[in-house]
DNA sequence: CCTACGATCCCCT
DNA sequence: GGGGATCGTAGGC
């Protein structure tokens, strides 16, 4: 865990510059979760993101403190997890490789593959016990738990997932070659927009 | 391998 | 009344 200043700091910058940081993190709920494998950035010009229109009561989350929880219901069924970071925008949480309490996202998944048991953005909130109740919370108190990577990896960046708008901006971060990922490796190994990132 | 579709809720237009 | 930062299953090739 970092020091509340530092913490603060790292998440006071803007998603598309966060969320790339983020691969290869640990990032444990109520100590359940794993590696952090694939994010997504959104910000406040960008078409696709829920802070595009302004405030308002369902992303009021999104405009909070940085280092903040953004939790949201989508499609009226599943849940999916942001960190906010500057000016409203945020990381959408994709895909963890699972690593501990594992048999108890087994059962809350209700499977026991591993490789699809986090790899999507409602998959892991499901497996890791997010809800609604934890939308606005700090990320830097109980029951979340972050550490940090210990080197920088391969990471690979591309188009964003499901959805309509600003689909060309290359905003997808994922640990290069890693099965857990939300679509297949197989499929997108001879994509023609695949290209590494630099990271810092 | 791939595409299509239904489930199900709430805010916003 | 529309539509969404999704998922699992069904069915075709």
């Amino acid at each position: 865990m970092l020091e509340d200043k530092e913490f603060k700091a790292f998440f006071s910058r803007d998603a598309a510059e966060v969320a790339p940081d983020m691969i290869g993190w640990n990032f444990f709920v109520n100590g359940v979760g794993g590696t952090i494998v694939e994010t997504e950035a959104y910000n406040r010009l960008d078409p696709a993101s829920h802070s595009f229109k302004g405030l308002s009561k369902q992303n009021r989350s999104m405009f909070g403190s940085p280092g903040c929880a953004y939790v949201y219901r989508i499609y009226g069924l599943h849940w999916c997890m942001n960190f906010v970071c500057s000016d409203a925008s945020a990381v959408l949480l994709r895909a963890i490789v699972p690593i501990k309490g594992v048999q108890q996202m087994q059962e809350r998944r209700r499977t026991n593959d591993l490789i699809t048991l986090c790899s999507g953005p409602a998959k892991l909130t499901q497996a890791l016990g997010i809800a609604g109740a934890l939308d606005g919370v700090s990320l830097n108190t109980s029951p979340f738990e972050f550490e940090p990577r210990q080197q920088i990896p391969l990471i690979s960046c591309g188009a964003r997932i499901g959805i309509s708008r600003a689909v060309e901006v290359e905003w997808r971060f994922w640990l290069s070659d890693n099965p857990f990922v939300s679509r297949s490796s197989a499929r997108r190994i001879n994509g023609s927009n695949r290209r590494h990132h630099v990271s810092r």
